[in-house]
DNA sequence: CTCATGGTTCGGCCGTCGCCGAAGCATTCG
DNA sequence: CGAATGCTTCGGCGACGGCCGAACCATGAG
């Protein structure tokens, strides 16, 4: 009895622990925010005041209260503060959320011809998702280069010398995984994420493969990106293609 | 301008969305009524009500919002009805959430011994989690019984004959991934759902090596068990060890 | 048919929380 | 040194939402 009953109480402990993360992200402001720093850009308050649509004074204490929790974190500069996601693992969750979100009956949720910008190619915190994503992800693994084994996954010698000759460089002492998967909520599939995954960003846009969209997470894939993933990754064909 | 507002305006619908959702989750009764579901079982509404601590009427209000928006079903049997989770997907995000939670400030979490157990060995869902969990999948992975390449996972041939041995058929056609991976709160690690997860669990309760405990999603380790995780699926000899 | 049980619906109470106006710090610039 | 900008704190208002008592359906048992 006394058994079952310290169960059910730790049970409660933790499903309140849930429900404050959850109540944080519950509302629609604080959402706002955070999707938008699913950008993988530090925002100053003022933007994610305007970009949740609410005043400077509310912005702030909704800020305050998510860096109380630890969902994000903050940099001053000067007199600015710059707000990001506290970790990868935030953004994991925000996606997560997104996938239930999507799948679920119709949400309010008029389905323009932004979402399909979205649906091609985003960026997910520090690193790349959509179906541009999960076709790295693939060609990837399907030529050896890396191998997704379950937990931190794996950069092969193959892979470690093809992703030099691309210009990344992974000798870096990196503390975070170098490769994880982080599942997709258009695609319901993982894409890269991890060190792997923030390089591989971060090279696509210094080549001018991808540029960022303001006011939105979308990435525009320019002509030569589109011919360089293709070429250079060997993505199949039709990777830009709707896939149902 | 156009441009950039309405892409805000589609970053609000999408935020809109995942709000509804989190706020779902974010009460602590609702939390604790999906917590309680995450063993898998389909639970009667009374049985949940007073799991989360309120009375039937409250309950009942809760249950026919989560319905609503479809984080759970219901089945009707007699003058029953039961609750489950909507989809796999939602115990995924809910293990996702619970790993935030966990790693978050001490959000009033005391983590009794109870909690031990948890980690040891839990239902997440349909299948099974902690070290236990992730161990199963570690060693399905070292022997080549399957590959978990981003996305469904694979079962080898081999693996296939290998869980044909010890009775679990793979044959019957499953709309599911038949091998997924779920992030374990606990671990950080992932371990195995999808079809095959299931299939390990059923077989695991079948053959009395685990039990499920009342009031709690921790699964109880018989020594039978304990011999025949470590004996036949080829355990580390200290899988059941604390990790760190 | 009548009663008991499990569940839902209704109505009203009350707390929490989001919101903004006004005022208060901090930083930078002229 | 002010003045301007960016952000936070304070205080009070208003509403949404969770809670329970009571009454109301539905199913099954005697």
């Amino acid at each position: 009895m006394t058994n079952i009953a310290s169960n059910i109480a730790s049970n409660i402990a933790s499903a309140n622990a849930i429900a404050q993360v959850a109540a944080l992200m519950g509302d629609v402001a604080r959402a706002n925010m955070l999707a938008a720093l699913m950008g993988g850009q530090a925002l100053a308050a003022g933007e994610l005041a305007s970009h949740a649509g609410v005043s400077a004074q509310t912005a702030s204490g909704h800020l305050a209260r998510l860096l109380d929790a630890e969902l994000i974190a903050v940099e001053k500069q000067g007199r600015h503060r710059y707000y990001r996601l506290a970790s990868t693992q935030i953004a994991d969750l925000l996606e997560a959320l997104m996938a239930v979100a999507a799948a679920g009956p119709k949400r309010h949720r008029p389905p323009g011809p932004k979402d399909e910008a979205l649906r091609l190619a985003r960026t997910c915190y520090d690193h790349m998702a959509g179906r541009l994503g999960i076709a790295l992800a693939d060609a990837l693994t399907r030529r050896d280069h890396i191998v997704l084994a379950n937990g931190p996954g794996l950069v092969t010698e193959g892979g470690r010398a093809f992703l030099c000759d691309v210009g990344i460089d992974l000798a870096g002492a990196s503390k975070r995984p170098l490769c994880r998967t982080c599942l997709d909520w258009s695609e319901r599939r993982p894409h890269l994420a991890g060190h792997l995954g923030a390089a591989l960003l971060g090279n696509a846009l210094a080549r001018g493969w991808v540029r960022r969209t303001t006011g939105s997470r979308a990435l525009a894939i320019t002509p030569a990106g589109h011919r360089g993933f293709t070429d250079m990754f060997g993505l199949p064909q039709d990777w830009a293609r709707p896939s149902a």
